[in-house]
DNA sequence: TCTGGGGTCCTAGGACCC
DNA sequence: TCTGGGGTCCTAGGACCC
């Protein structure tokens, strides 16, 4: 979909691409699994899962989106197909297409499982205009992966992501920066990254509905209430997001895992056996990257709420023992014996292990150099044979809860949670 | 439609200190 | 001990993303 007027093959000051893979989960299942093509198919966490995680393009023709309760789905559509996701395999997909694209242009950053940002200004000198570049790009994911994506392709980050959602799937869009302003005039300011229910709502009661309406708004007001994101916006909307691509694979500030749980919840076993579940995931996570924590915030979803604290351990550490403590604490202190319907264990501001000099050992539940050492083995057996293969005997009971994958996943770095 | 799961950043305001 | 002035740290909560 190139406006013929568009492809000139002007330098750009600044050429910003985003990549968007087509309903990416489940493209991949197509891809692999033939008979799906051209089906309704939506991808859940498991057998299991309720929730809709993805869907192909042909569910979402009947009215089928992410989040919809399955059961929900297949009143709209009873032929839909589900399928499990399977993690690993889209990790893998993803991480060679990130790949793929880093050959063509160095200046990538992974936004997301499916979606990356690239900077192909510098890329000019080489390759000539960025719409040539979006074509290598394109073709470097389909020679890749099989798979195809959307491509929208402006002078900022914002109005790149906006018109690669523009012509879906397999789209290509093309708003050179010096329309973009005129071009985003009658879009609602809500169809851009960043402006959601909230920052919308306050818009909308100060009169600002599509974007060309911004220029109304002093930029004062939004960096009252906002501050500088605020001011960003301001210049989104007019097509103009001063916001830089980050390339740097970032210490992450907290890892944690959470799990819905049957609603309503009052067993202390059942309960106590989910958190103990997310201990084992996040404590492993740690130590897969050499991290630990001294803070942990471990919380319960009641139907009145939260409940739970943030607690410290005498010293930071990664070992699955102290961090059930802490949970057992938490049970024991913040739960009256209300209905649970969710858990949260999160290590807060994790760091890299620190050699200590143990010349006073700690007193705490467990020795540390002992832990240490079992968990090193344990850590080892499931990096081989796969994720709780070994795992506290109370676990084995729900040893079919399938790995789940987040959109949010990353090929590098600590987000890897699988 | 929100009970999926996993994250990030920012701000206001209180406590405390000199 | 009478609306000084400036700084830090921490927390809760809001907003947003895929």
């Amino acid at each position: 979909m190139v406006d013929s007027r568009t492809v000139c093959p002007v330098h750009w000051p600044r050429a910003i691409a985003l990549v968007d893979m087509n309903a990416f989960f489940a493209s991949v299942e197509a891809r692999d699994f033939p008979r799906l093509l051209g089906k309704p198919v939506a991808v859940t966490n498991g057998e299991q899962g309720t929730c809709i995680i993805t869907c192909s393009y042909e569910a979402r023709a009947i009215g089928i989106y992410t989040g919809m309760r399955l059961y929900e789905a297949r009143q709209l559509c009873p032929e839909l197909i589900q399928r499990p996701a399977r993690p690993e395999v889209y990790a893998q997909v993803s991480t060679e297409i990130m790949q793929a694209l880093t050959r063509v242009c160095p200046d990538v950053e992974v936004f997301s499982v499916d979606e990356a940002f690239i900077d192909v200004t510098p890329c000019q000198r080489l390759y000539g205009s960025p719409v040539y570049i979006a074509r290598l790009l394109k073709q470097a994911v389909f020679q890749t992966s099989g798979l195809l994506c959307s491509i929208g392709i402006s002078g900022d980050r914002t109005t790149a992501k906006y018109a690669a959602k523009l012509n879906k799937p397999d789209g290509f869009t093309v708003i050179p920066p010096w329309e973009a302003r005129e071009q985003l005039k009658q879009v609602a300011v809500t169809e851009l990254c960043g402006i959601a229910k909230g920052i919308g709502r306050f818009l909308a009661e100060r009169g600002v509905h599509v974007c060309g309406d911004m220029q109304k708004l002093p930029i004062g007001i939004l960096a009252k209430r906002f501050g500088n994101p605020g001011r960003r916006i301001w210049y989104m909307a007019q097509g103009a997001d001063p916001e830089p691509l980050h390339y740097d694979v970032v210490a992450p500030r907290s890892i944690g895992h959470g799990k819905v749980m049957p609603p309503d919840t009052r067993e202390r076993d059942v309960i106590l056996t989910y958190l103990m579940h997310m201990t084992v995931k996040v404590s492993a996570r740690l130590r897969r990257h050499h991290l630990e924590a001294q803070t942990y915030l471990i919380a319960l979803n009641t139907m009145q709420g939260w409940v739970g604290d943030k607690l410290k351990l005498a010293v930071a550490g990664n070992d699955t023992r102290e961090l059930y403590g802490l949970c057992q604490r938490v049970v024991r202190y913040h739960w009256q014996g209300q209905g649970v319907y969710q858990v949260q264990v999160t290590a807060l501001d994790p760091h890299p292990i620190k050699q200590q000099i143990d010349m006073f050992d700690v007193k705490t539940p467990v020795n540390r150099e002992q832990g240490k050492k079992l968990f090193q083995a344990i850590d080892a057996v499931n990096d081989r044979y796969g994720e709780m293969v070994l795992t506290p005997a109370v676990l084995l009971r729900r040893s079919k809860m399938p790995n789940v994958i987040s959109p949010a996943w990353k090929p590098f770095g600590h987000r890897k949670t699988i």
